[in-house]
DNA sequence: TGACTTCGTGTGAAAATTACACATTACTTC
DNA sequence: GAAGTAATGTGTAATTTTCACACGAAGTCA
């Protein structure tokens, strides 16, 4: 069936850049491109918003349907829509980025995109359409929102030490933080529960296991929040 | 000259959130709509994406056509896509926000704006199609921009006075700030340069006019920065 | 039981933020 | 031209926040 406009239209496409956090190092999801353009390529997984639904949820299907991730934090990111981006036609590509846990890093490629791997963001392969500009604009967006908002735990199992914590914030920021004024600021936002659990690996003292409050974590995330570290 | 596809596509828009500072307090600019839908009503500057021209290039088209205004602060907010926010049929709008120095309010409305008018943010009349949560959207990022971005300026004339600044931040961020503090912290960025003239009104001590550094704000503007007040 | 490794904690110095009051300058009016 | 009025312009002390820094505790392994 064909569909027919007065003016001509941009094709509407979703991408999205996803974080995950393993290794003690940041890593992002791409996938190699299955079909023309840019076949065998990297790309940021993505596709056409199909017209009966909203944009978040054509990402969301997107992400699932390439990658099998589902239930993400997921944000709308910036719309990228210079002329000639996409070698076939006009596109306009709506960017979003995603957090997941390491428990979701099982990643079973499907549909369009013929394999899914994680990278770490300080190794990235070349990619496809301006995806690169894309990706470095998630990153940049990602360091500013972990420096005033508590989206890290996003990042970390369930239950997570404020050692790996840290060490979050470093791979992330790229700096180097000091131990005990980490932890008094963490804990002084009444964030973490301490759990009865610890983590025990390695022959050395074993660690404190926290979750985070998630009623207090919306409640932050509403108001104005802060969460500097 | 009809266009087909195989797929159906949204439609693509933009709309404008143009901020202005006049009779100290923070104005929006608003256009009456001429046609229909919701013809008559008040509704923000934009309209549709030409497939050659880039999403900021339509942005500052439609900006001009509608109110006269150029060469505008202009920054990409947010895009606004859920399915039925117009009642016609799919369009997906790429929302910005501008600012304007009060000497640009000159505003001849023109083509498809029947009247473009300033209002006070503080008293809104009901906006067409999701105008108003675009209108909150931008107003909360004007808000939290000022906080860290030294943005303000582009709101004011050439030349102001650091009272005028001063209740700039407090109009837009709803609180008072001390005035001996305010200058302190305004005047350690080295970012304002006095100049020659003073603004004498009324019967009063006369003010010193700055104006900005052009070259120090962009270079703020590109790295970190930090303007917090 | 001693060596090793990571966990967990407190204090003092420096810097930033906040609170706060009065003399100065020009215009107006008497 | 003297007195009144109104907004400008300026400094300091108290408080809070940030930053730098070192060592005992708890567990494993040999």
């Amino acid at each position: 069936m064909k569909h027919t406009y007065e003016y001509p239209r941009a094709a509407l496409t979703v991408d999205c850049v996803v974080f995950g956090f393993d290794d003690g190092a940041l890593q992002v999801l791409l996938i190699r491109r299955g079909i023309a353009p840019f076949k065998d390529h990297w790309a940021l997984p993505g596709g056409f918003v199909r017209v009966e639904e909203t944009l978040d949820d054509a990402a969301r299907r997107e992400l699932e349907e390439e990658t099998g991730l589902k239930d993400l934090f997921l944000e709308q990111l910036y719309t990228f829509g210079t002329v000639n981006r996409d070698p076939r036609e006009r596109v306009v590509s709506v960017a979003y980025y995603a957090l997941t846990k390491p428990a979701d890093h099982t990643t079973a490629a499907s549909t369009d995109a013929a394999e899914a791997r994680w990278f770490p963001v300080s190794d990235i392969p070349p990619l496809a359409f301006d995806h690169a500009e894309i990706f470095a604009s998630a990153l940049s967006r990602l360091r500013g929102k972990l420096t005033y908002q508590p989206v890290g735990f996003e990042l970390l199992p369930p239950k997570f030490t404020l050692t790996q914590l840290q060490r979050l914030y470093e791979s992330v920021l790229g700096t180097e933080i000091d131990k005990r004024n980490f932890r008094k600021k963490v804990l002084s936002y009444d964030l973490l529960i301490p759990l009865k659990e610890q983590h025990r690996e390695g022959p050395h003292r074993p660690a404190q296991l926290f979750r985070f409050d998630p009623v207090k974590y919306e409640r932050l995330k509403k108001k104005g929040f802060l969460f500097e570290i």
